[in-house]
DNA sequence: ATGTCGTGTTTGACACGA
């Protein structure tokens, strides 16, 4: 079962990339943020298309999340109960028994800006809910855009801005690890392609000046499962691209849903 | 050296977020 997450900054602009992406990598579950755009402009139809279902939260302008699935979705859910919230950021559904959190993290603009602080307080409810969410599924994915950098290794020595880096963007995201997800990253790593993220600004991408802020991570449950885990950095490549590249996490079907599909 | 994008509006020039 693959997993990938992509943040696609405009899914208007980025789709056809990402229907070429999906003829090329044929996911099973594609998490996309930054959709910057209304429901009713979701291209739902060419999704459709492509073979996938999609289930979608957006808003005009600014962030917006999306699944997109080969298998049937349940369970969809929008947003992190208990947190008011009208930007769109977060969407999970259920998929071949694994629940799959799509999620865009706020960015924090700047450590001593109010968008640091909702950074850091989303990151809090985040992490209180997910606690409970794994009591509940313990089979869980949590991948997408999360605006930070967890490692030294993950920032380019270009980058001097503390944000992204600092000590507590840094700590919460530890305290996802805490609570049991894994970065398989770290198990499956190709040093030589680390980034995820090249800003658009100063031939970034040219001179491999980027940070390693999309990740993908899974619950201890489906550790023995994770068969590899990739940073395809070939769309950012493409003209007009994405600031961000996809990340993919390759599981092998569980032993329950091998024994189920022979059955049928 | 805030240098590029994408979106939106006070629209073919700027404000904002990233």
């Amino acid at each position: 079962m693959k997993i990938a997450t992509w943040n696609v900054n405009s899914l208007k602009v980025r789709l056809p990339q990402v229907l070429d992406w999906l003829a090329t990598q044929s996911p099973d579950v594609l998490c996309l943020q930054e959709l910057k755009m209304e429901d009713a402009a979701f291209p739902v139809e060419a999704i459709q298309q492509a073979g996938y279902q999609a289930a979608f939260a957006g808003q005009k302008t600014y962030n917006g999340v999306a699944i997109l699935s080969r298998q049937t979705m349940h369970d969809v859910q929008i947003g992190i109960p208990g947190f008011e919230d009208p930007q769109k950021r977060l969407i999970c559904a259920s998929i071949q028994g694994i629940r799959i959190v799509s999620a865009y993290f706020p960015n924090g603009q700047a450590l001593d800006s109010d968008k640091y602080l909702y950074k850091l307080d989303w990151l809090k409810a985040l992490t209180a809910w997910l606690k409970q969410m794994l009591q509940i599924h313990p089979r869980l994915v949590l991948a997408g855009d999360f605006n930070i950098a967890p490692c030294p290794e993950d920032v380019h020595s270009s980058w001097k801005d503390p944000l992204l880096t600092s000590p507590p963007e840094r700590a919460a995201f530890q305290a996802l690890l805490d609570l049991g997800l894994e970065d398989s990253f770290h198990r499956f790593a190709k040093p030589e392609n680390r980034y995820t993220w090249w800003d658009y600004r100063m031939g970034a991408f040219r001179r491999n000046a980027g940070l390693r802020i999309d990740h993908i991570l899974n619950s201890q449950t489906l550790h023995d499962q994770v068969l590899d885990f990739n940073i395809d950095r070939t769309p950012r490549a493409l003209e007009r691209p994405s600031d961000h590249t996809p990340v993919i996490l390759t599981l092998e079907k569980s032993a329950l849903l091998r024994l189920r599909n022979n059955n049928e």
